[in-house]
DNA sequence: TATCCACGAGAAAGCCTTTGCCGACCTGCG
DNA sequence: CGCAGGTCGGCAAAGGCTTTCTCGTGGATA
């Protein structure tokens, strides 16, 4: 702090320019001048202030990187694989927690003020607005682990498909009446994955409930698997989100109900937490890096072309076989 | 993007200090230029730059959030606290991922080209050099979670002081053979939890034995109570994260073990799924979010007062009662 | 009505960097 | 030895904003 590119000029008794030059990459000095350079800002400790190379350049590397999702613990891998996907690119996230924001315009200002090049946004649910706000403002938006619009840039899954896969599994462990739980009755994952779980379920001669829970949380879950367990029950449910699923399992193990002989539970996420031994949780896997990292190329494709039309990039998910299904039948 | 203050002072018709004056708190402008001003921005869609205003203000609001934790699930509600507790007070955290950089240095110098104004590192250990590459860059940084120096401001618990809790609970519930499980050996919170934990131990009588398990995961946590569990075993353990307790639960339930009563856990830290209805776990409680406050307002203090000394600030722990510890004797 | 004061507006300099342009120097070749 | 071509460094402007200094205006007071 405080050591300019002019002191470095000074020291070294070249111009400013001199300076910029040897520290911009692909600029032409020669090895002496650069020898010199690089010697003077050494000993003074220079290095060049971004924010001020920002100016000239319109480019921050700055990336906006939101959500509301700090209670979900699957976010934590996922923020770990942000991190390091912008990292490895240069770029630098600028954390937004949305969780408290009754006005999300508020945060859309915030990041535009800090003239942040992209913005991921990392949550089920985008609030209204939000990627147009941004657009307007030339700010390349993706919204991960969202539904496809055709106006903004998506990745994630195909959330029907994931609801039919899990339908088809029960079916095919020979389970015939089936529920699903959801999460928050208005998030997109949980209408999708229920749609296309009821559809494929009927289409194969199965039966099916569903209900929701509260939110994408553990003690959600525990209360709405407790509630289910109070009434006639189906034979197993899939549930929308691991951290339900967990949740549910405990409600189950507490009414001493057998796992998975009395009662089935899916999953869906397959994060770190589900593979543990005393969990070990059946479930279906979203492939997080996949998606982290095509969230960000797509990012970098609007950087190179702001004008390009929305793209949607869906990945595969699988079957993680553990424990909470009986085996093939 | 692109709307400046020019194209602002243009279209009211001012100057552009005037439009300047009406985006700086406690400037004085007149009501009547300040309706014009605003009505101007607002049609504009303008608002001011703020990589540009730090150049001359020197201030950017820019706070560098830094970890390598991004693997035990408390840190998530870590992260959840420090984004609130930053935004609330207008800051913006850079969140920097430690985990794969060989060389921290490079972050330093990152968030130095970015102007943080402070740095918060929420880690048990701090690399080598890390305060002092920032103090002498003139960077506020507060070590959250730390081991006090007096070389650095430092926020979180005595950690002597958690082993000490933790052994005298376990003596007052009637356990006699104690057992340790740390998590990587360096760790200072492993080292300072052991320390306080035998002392304390031996004093009332207790015969201690400890181990160390390869990190703080839940994996690790299970890896290393199997292998303890095939030797002569204590009869209750301290695990120095509720992450590797939960782990040690897990083996200790695999192995046919009643908890609390062929063994007894206790773990620190009591993240939210400590309490979770199928772990159901005695802990300390390490009061998160007072650490957090705390070590936000350190930090601004610092910004206050650059040269004032560096302070520690810990704050204490309790019992959290749950089901791995039987109940006192 | 004249004087003074306070407050607000404008001009210009400054913050740190990049970049287009031009001129100087050097190199190599005829 | 002279010239063309290329390389490289310096100058100055630009980028968006703040801030100080100065000056003018309006209102209040005597």
């Amino acid at each position: 702090m405080g050591v300019t590119l002019s002191d470095v000029a000074l020291k070294a008794g070249v111009s400013r320019a001199a300076v910029s030059r040897t520290f911009t990459a692909g600029a032409s000095v020669s090895a002496k001048m650069r020898a010199r350079v690089e010697a003077a800002a050494q000993e003074l400790g220079y290095s060049p202030n971004l924010l001020a190379r920002s100016l000239t350049t319109r480019k921050t590397q700055l990336v906006g990187l939101v959500s509301n999702n700090f209670h979900n613990p699957v976010f934590l891998q996922i923020f770990d694989l942000f991190t390091k996907g912008l990292q490895e690119r240069g770029l630098r996230p600028l954390l937004v927690n949305l969780s408290d924001e009754t006005d999300p315009a508020r945060s859309v200002q915030m990041l535009r003020q800090y003239s942040v090049e992209g913005v991921i946004v990392a949550t089920s649910h985008l609030p209204d607005g939000f990627a147009r706000a941004f657009r307007d403002g030339g700010v390349a938006v993706v919204h991960a682990f969202g539904r496809p619009t055709g106006q903004t840039d998506v990745v994630g899954i195909d959330n029907v498909a994931a609801g039919q896969m899990a339908a088809q599994t029960l079916i095919a462990r020979g389970y015939r009446h089936l529920g699903f739980m959801g999460g928050p009755e208005q998030a997109s994952t949980t209408q999708d994955r229920l749609a296309g779980f009821t559809a494929a379920a009927r289409a194969l001669g199965g039966v099916v409930s569903h209900s929701f829970a509260g939110a994408y949380s553990f003690e959600a879950g525990r209360v709405e698997m407790t509630r289910l367990l109070a009434h006639p029950r189906a034979e197993a449910y899939f549930c929308a989100d691991d951290v339900l699923s967990i949740g549910a399992l405990s409600a189950a193990q507490a009414a001493g109900l057998g796992v998975p002989d009395d009662l089935g539970l899916i999953g869906l996420n397959d994060m770190h937490m589900a593979a543990w031994a005393n969990i070990n949780l059946t479930t279906i896997h979203q492939p997080f890096d996949a998606i982290v990292s095509g969230a960000i190329d797509l990012m970098q494709d609007r950087f190179a072309d702001p004008n390009r039309a929305a793209q949607t990039r869906l990945f595969p998910c699988h079957i993680v076989d553990r424990g909470t299904l009986r085996a093939q039948s």
